[in-house]
DNA sequence: AAATTAATCAAACAAATGTTTGATTGAATG
DNA sequence: CATTCAATCAAACATTTGTTTGATTAATTT
């Protein structure tokens, strides 16, 4: 059960993702959160507060999730890698909203706090990255050594691309195949991204599947 | 030598690039293009219009270079991989504010003309991968068949987060390396992104590399 | 039950928005 | 030279914008 302000927050995510922040006004928001226009001040202040808050929340919990797979000793360097790509998949399918959202504030943004969200979390990632290859490289499980940060933007930019071209991809199929199974199709498509950024991954680094 | 209109094209694709198309009013346009406001009108009728125009002006260029390579009888497949992706990087490194404008708007825009634009221009990419892919697994050049919609994703996603995660990489590498070169740094980054791609598809494909 | 605090509301605010107007200037054409 | 057309301009237009106000209602506390 969420709160008000976590309502008005989730009304006002979807807005932004769909029509960009400067293409919602503040009473688009009001009106689809049946609330009063005056309340968006009254709970946020402003309405870049309102984004910055919104991203507060969404972020809190991706912070954690790399570093928790980084320091799982029950994985190997390989396993790791495959549960950092299921999760970012996971988290964009779950939370496909707000990371349009962050799609187009990565270049738009002129709010300096939702820039350094951005940046840090990028860091994040890309440390995370770094860590689990230099790892399997010392035990050999990997043999190759790519730049870290394009790896991530390989990753990050492959599901962002898959995730906002799937409606485009839906359609094709729809049409190019007659029993087109519509109820399973978002997961096995996320599903597949997540394999076919494995597989690239696995190339990058060298993997012996053996 | 540009047109009066190309130029106000040119300070709108920054401005659109730099703060979004809502971000932009038709008074920064004009005061950066140093005109009168009502010129904007007077020559494109409307604002909306002269983002209409800016995507045919840019686009007419993109159509057709991938379907040059596609005909290039003198370039085996994977020639005409490499030359597919050094043209679409030397594109995004060469009309980065469009790119940059492209990758908000296949989120947020409204504008059915330009969903148009960016669907045709995306299922044209997806059709010369596939051409040249399955052309390559005829020939015994290529050994893997992957999904070229995924593909395709994962081409103009790393390439897109390269290229405007370039300042953020640069301040990085600035920071931890002395002596750092600054003047060819662009070219050899775009550079180092284009042979990352190509090794990515060159994975997916399975080409041999002997 | 009274008093205090929190939540909600319609209305108003100034500023910014895209577009139009109508006059003025400049260049090209007859 | 007179006329026509294109280009430019300051000013005005009606909307929409984010935010604030001050009154009213609901909830909580004393």
């Amino acid at each position: 059960m969420p709160t008000k302000e976590e309502h008005i927050m989730m009304v006002a995510e979807k807005l932004f993702a769909a029509n960009g922040y400067n293409g919602t006004s503040v009473r688009d928001i009001a009106t689809k959160a049946k609330v009063n226009v005056s309340m968006i001040s009254y709970y946020f202040g402003s309405k870049e507060n309102l984004m910055e808050e919104l991203f507060k929340w969404r972020m809190e919990e991706g912070l954690n999730f790399a570093k928790n797979i980084l320091e799982n000793n029950e994985l190997n360097e390989i396993q790791k890698i495959d549960a950092f790509v299921d999760n970012f998949v996971n988290r964009v399918q779950r939370l496909r909203d707000f990371f349009l959202l962050v799609h187009t504030q990565q270049v738009i943004s002129q709010n300096k706090n939702i820039q350094n969200f951005l940046k840090d979390s990028k860091i994040n990632y890309i440390e995370i990255n770094q860590k689990i290859i230099e790892q399997g490289l010392e035990n050999g499980i990997f043999t190759k050594k790519p730049s870290y940060h394009l790896l991530q933007c390989t990753i990050s930019g492959t599901i962002f691309n898959a995730m906002h071209g799937m409606k485009m991809y839906k359609e094709y199929l729809k049409k190019h195949n007659p029993n087109f199974d519509e109820k399973h199709y978002e997961n096995q498509y996320f599903q597949e991204a997540a394999e076919h950024v494995k597989t690239i991954v696995r190339a990058l680094v060298g993997y012996n599947q053996n």
